[in-house]
DNA sequence: AAATAGTTTGAAAAACTATTCATATGTTCA
DNA sequence: TGAACATATGAATAGTTTTTCAAACTATTT
């Protein structure tokens, strides 16, 4: 993921010394934020979003997704992985075939809101 | 953002043709496919999530958001730069301070369906 | 057992990203 | 006008990511 930064105090208190201490007592902790930058992140790809919005339409298998997709089954499967590993999809398997679908309702909520913000801002 | 794969059309027809043609109708237009990976990937680094968090609780200015995040000045404004290109924040000029804010609610939305994502699979 | 087919994986190349450092811009105040 | 300060920007660097290609699994079929 991103590097934080290397120095970690700022030398100079700026100007609303009250509004720092209180905004930095609500941030988020640290494990938080990385975790919810990494989904973020992780929808954060012409092709990922494309797989999660075919595979919100109906399971697939991996040469369907790549056929939907226009992609190499090679590319298709490391982007699932990817998804697999952040859990946003399951998988099973059917003889030598593998089906994907959706693991969490929770990523529809969040494509869609996603969706929604692109609507507005057109 | 990310490549286009070269290869265009898959060579093979696989398994459920028919399901590849149906699922393909309704695939989004490439154009909002690629500006919602652009809104997700743009909340899919640490620096500009705990940014968005800090301008949900108030307004900063451009130093005191550096100092609650505890990193360069420059940093922090170049991030910035990224989060008003894609008109997340919005900010006002004052005298020589520069104070940002979110802009649309919509991240807010976005922001907590993430928070709820993270939450649940801990 | 060998051949075939769907999927996965590793390595490498090309493209992209975040931070740093140095510098520029623009505003205030003496 | 010049000094000081808040912010922005450009270039460079180190790290990361996506795709491709080749090869490895794994399950089925002959």
């Amino acid at each position: 993921m991103a590097r934080r930064p290397k120095q970690d105090t700022c030398e100079v208190f700026c100007f609303n010394e009250e509004a720092v201490q209180q905004v930095k007592k609500q941030l988020l902790p640290l494990d938080k934020v990385f975790r919810l930058a990494e989904t973020f992140k992780t929808m954060g790809d012409p092709t990922r979003i494309s797989i999660i919005q075919a595979l919100s339409l109906q399971e697939l298998c991996v040469c369907d997704l790549a056929a939907v997709l226009e992609m190499t089954q090679s590319s298709v499967s490391h982007q699932l992985r990817i998804l697999r590993n952040l859990k946003l999809v399951k998988f099973r398997k059917e003889g030598k075939m593998v089906y994907y679908s959706l693991d969490d309702a929770h990523i529809i909520n969040l494509f869609r809101e996603g969706l929604e913000h692109v609507q507005h801002n057109g």
